[in-house]
DNA sequence: GGTTCGTAGATCCTATAGGATCTTTCCTGG
DNA sequence: CCAGGAAAGATCCTATAGGATCTACGAACC
């Protein structure tokens, strides 16, 4: 009999998880000034549970510290940091490919079938977009567990933070292309051909970045 | 004209460092509890920027948290996840060198021979094993950062704090073999030669996996 | 007009205090 | 002797206050 871990959170949990999403959501823009103590009475805590959260995300890299003077919201990728982002991209996903597919165990080949074949029901333009980013990360996450490499899961995890914000706001319309993309990695994957899965994953990816290059032309 | 970085800092980064210090140099052991109150009366601050410097310190994994009951260092590391650390390693780290040998700079390939052939000066068993521990990590920190890839250097940074950690517990003799292999990374990236760089790096990986291997013998 | 200086305001950083929770110890009952 | 429970102590977590630093604005000077 397994209950549910009861949750004993801190505040300092609460208001990371909030922050978090905040930056994600952009809610808190790439470049605005984290003021603390307003942030502090809006969320109707104490700025010392914010401070906490906020240095958790600085190690992530959601934000910047400047000593004495504050935290600020992480600017966009330049070019530069989003090709660097596209090849560790290559050389992680792939390898996470490439191990999902010898060491999956048979739940996660099915749920990754299942989600890959998932499409996203209506709603306005915003919303919609924000739920096919939301399946497609929670693909690549999955793929990533399915490797069976705990450390490579955790890398993957702080790219795609990066990825999702820059994504947030330049949305791109070609999803049903991608669609296809995944189905061919869950393939893959779901009859153990690793070199498969690990080329279905490079196609992927490199097209993407292809899809998302748009953001950086003037 | 460039002038030395002002250091405007805060006490939050000083106890970070301290501390991160201390759990590497196993001052504070693996399993230790971390009593915040007691480090900050050591330390001579309040609890207040003990706390922030402990939030990043779990971020990276050095620490753990359990909420209402305080912080652990974190456990060593088990056969399993040794195991994943040296596949990540294998991963990351030949891409790192097979990348150096193309993009590094001059100044950079001339540093990495120079490392490479560095000697460790006698002192105590102790002491001078700390120094060649020293030395090895700045090495694949060097190859790492000569990769040109910041999120990569990144990557390999936060995998050597936990090997770092092992490292301490379980010394290993053959230092000279390990020198030869060093040189021979350093050699294939100085003449710019990827595929030798890699394959170099892979067997430098897989025999220190052996030689750590041990640890574990019971 | 542009630059430098000085002041006022906002913000950050640290320390302290008290309520809430966990841990340990001891005691009681079986 | 062992299991279960209660109370005391230690520890954690949050809120508040005040000193230190940064930022912004306006005046004076070249």
């Amino acid at each position: 009999m397994t209950l549910p871990r009861l949750k004993r959170s801190t505040l300092g949990d609460d208001v990371y998880d909030t922050l978090r999403s905040a930056v994600l959501e952009h809610t808190l823009q790439p470049g605005d000034r984290v003021n603390i103590d307003g942030l502090a009475r809006e969320l109707e805590v104490s700025p010392t549970p914010v401070r906490e959260a906020l240095a958790r995300l600085e190690s992530e890299g959601l934000v910047r510290k400047r000593p004495l003077a504050g935290y600020t919201v992480s600017p966009l990728l330049t070019r530069a940091e989003f090709n660097d982002m596209f090849e560790m991209r290559l050389l992680l996903e792939c390898a996470a490919a490439r191990w999902a597919a010898t060491r999956a165990t048979a739940a996660q080949r099915s749920e990754l079938v299942t989600e890959a074949t998932r499409t996203i029901a209506g709603g306005d333009d915003r919303q919609w977009h924000a739920a096919f980013t939301a399946l497609d990360a929670h693909l690549h996450d999955l793929i990533a567990t399915a490797s069976g490499s705990p450390l490579l899961r955790d890398s993957i995890a702080r790219l795609h933070a990066h990825l999702h914000l820059h994504r947030r706001y330049f949305p791109y319309a070609q999803t049903a292309v991608t669609n296809d993309e995944h189905q061919d990695i869950a393939a893959a994957i779901e009859r153990a051909d690793p070199e498969a899965a690990e080329t279905a994953m490079r196609v992927h990816l490199t097209r993407a970045r292809e899809r998302h290059l748009v953001a950086f032309q003037e």
